[in-house]
DNA sequence: TGATTTAGATGATAGTCATCATGTTTGGGA
DNA sequence: TCCCAAACATGATGACTATCATCTAAATCA
C-alpha cells in the first residue's frame, strides 16, 4: 500500500520520535528496529526505506533529542527573563527536578545515552558531541560574563546530578542527590558572577 | 577435567575480574557470557557452575568494581594526607584525569554503568546503589565538617565531569570539560568551609 | 589404589536481532 | 483514466545470545 508524500514524511517523523523516546528510555541496544516501527504504528519492513541502518537512526534520534532539549532550555530561559527571574536558575531547576529523574524518555539524552554513545561508532558519538555543544552554547549565552569553563562546569553538575540520583536506589536518596546538585549548580553560577543571590 | 578447589576459586575470581573490566568497557548488554569466559581463559559451558545467571554476574561485577574504586580512593587519600596534601584534592585530581577518561574498563563504574543499571532489574540496580553509598562514605570521611549534601554535590560534578568529557567528541573539548569539572569540584570542597548562604 | 564426585569442555536449543527479498497496494504523473 | 514507481507489509536469512544437557578427565576421599 503506497502512501502520500506528506504521509510518508509524517511516518518518518513518527519513527524518529518513537526512536528518540525508546532509546532514551531503554537504551539503543535494548530496543529493536521492529519495536521502534511498531511504536510508530508501522511494521519492521519499511524501516530501511527511511534510514539506512539502525545506527543512522540512533544518531538522528540522539541529535533530535538534544536539539529539542536545547530549544526547551532557550524557551524556559526567555520566559524566566520575561518574568524578571534568573534564566539559568530556571533551566537548572527544571533539569534537576524529580520529573526529569523519572522521565528519561522525555529528558536529556546525555545522562541516558552518553555511556552507550562513547562505546559506539562515530555516527552516534558525533551526534552526541554536537548536541552537547549546542546545550553548552545555550548555557553560555544565558551566563553573562562567564566563560566556556563556567558553562562546562555547570553542565557537569547537572548531568552528574541526574546520573547519581538515578543510581541512588530509593527515592529519598535520589531527591537528596538532586538537591545537592542544585545547590552546587547555584554556586557554580554565583561564583562566576561574583556575589549573586538568586532564587525563585 | 576437574580442577582443584583453589584453582576453582581462582577461576571464579578471574571471571569476576574479566566481567568487571568488560562490562565497564563495553556495557553489560554488549558483552556475552561466552566472551567473559574466554577473557577468563575458560569456555562458556562452565559459567553456570559459578553464577546462576548473567544478571547475577553483572551485579557482582558492579559491586566489585565500585568496592575497588572506594578502596583506591581511601588509599589515595591516606597517601596524600601522609604527604601533607589535601586528600580530597588527590581523589578529585585522579578521578577527573585524562587517564580515567581513556580507561573506562579500569575506572569508576558509575559513569560506565549507571544508565544501564537504572533500566535494568533490581540485582544490578541495588549493587550500584550500594556502591554509590560506599563512595559517598569515603568522600564524607575525607571532608571534615561537611555534610552529606556536600559529598553528594562533589560526587555529582565528578561523575558528570567524566560523562560530559566522554561525550564531548575531540580530545581538546574533553580536556576542557575535565578541567572545568575540577575547578567546580574545588569550589564544592572549599565552599564547604565557609558558611553556605542559601537554602530552601 | 580405586571409586566417586565434579569443574569445565563440547554441543544443542530456542529466542532475538538487523537486514534483505519479495509481494501488494496506491499516489501521482501522463 | 491508466500505468508505474514506490511505500509499506510479509516473510526469510544468518548471526548471535543465554541457558541447558551431556560428556570427560582429574581431584578427592575411602
Amino acid at each position: 500500500m503506497r502512501v502520500s508524500k506528506q504521509c510518508q514524511a509524517a511516518h518518518r517523523a513518527e519513527i524518529l520520535d518513537a526512536a528518540a523516546r525508546l532509546f532514551r528510555q531503554r537504551g539503543v541496544e535494548a530496543v529493536g528496529v521492529a519495536e521502534v516501527m511498531r511504536a510508530a504504528g508501522l511494521t519492521h519492513g519499511g524501516f530501511y526505506g527511511h534510514y539506512p541502518s539502525k545506527a543512522a537512526l540512533a544518531a538522528s534520534a540522539c541529535r533530535r533529542a538534544l536539539a529539542e532539549g536545547a530549544e526547551r532550555w532557550r524557551r524556559r530561559a526567555a520566559k524566566a527573563r520575561a518574568h524578571g527571574r534568573d534564566p539559568i536558575g530556571a533551566i537548572v531547576t527544571a533539569y534537576l527536578s524529580p520529573e526529569h529523574l523519572e522521565r528519561p524518555e522525555e529528558g536529556c539524552a546525555i545522562p541516558a545515552l552518553a555511556a552507550e554513545a562513547a562505546r559506539s561508532g562515530p555516527p552516534l558519538q558525533d551526534a552526541l558531541a554536537e548536541g552537547v555543544g549546542e546545550l553548552l552554547e545555550v548555557l553560555r549565552q544565558e551566563m553573562p560574563g562567564a566563560g566556556e569553563e563556567a558553562a562546562l562546569g555547570l553542565l557537569a553538575v547537572m548531568v552528574g546530578g541526574i546520573v547519581v540520583a538515578r543510581a541512588s536506589g530509593d527515592a529519598g536518596s535520589a531527591l537528596r542527590a538532586l538537591s545537592a546538585a542544585r545547590q552546587l549548580a547555584r554556586r557554580a553560577v554565583a561564583g562566576q558572577l561574583e556575589e549573586t543571590d538568586d532564587d525563585r
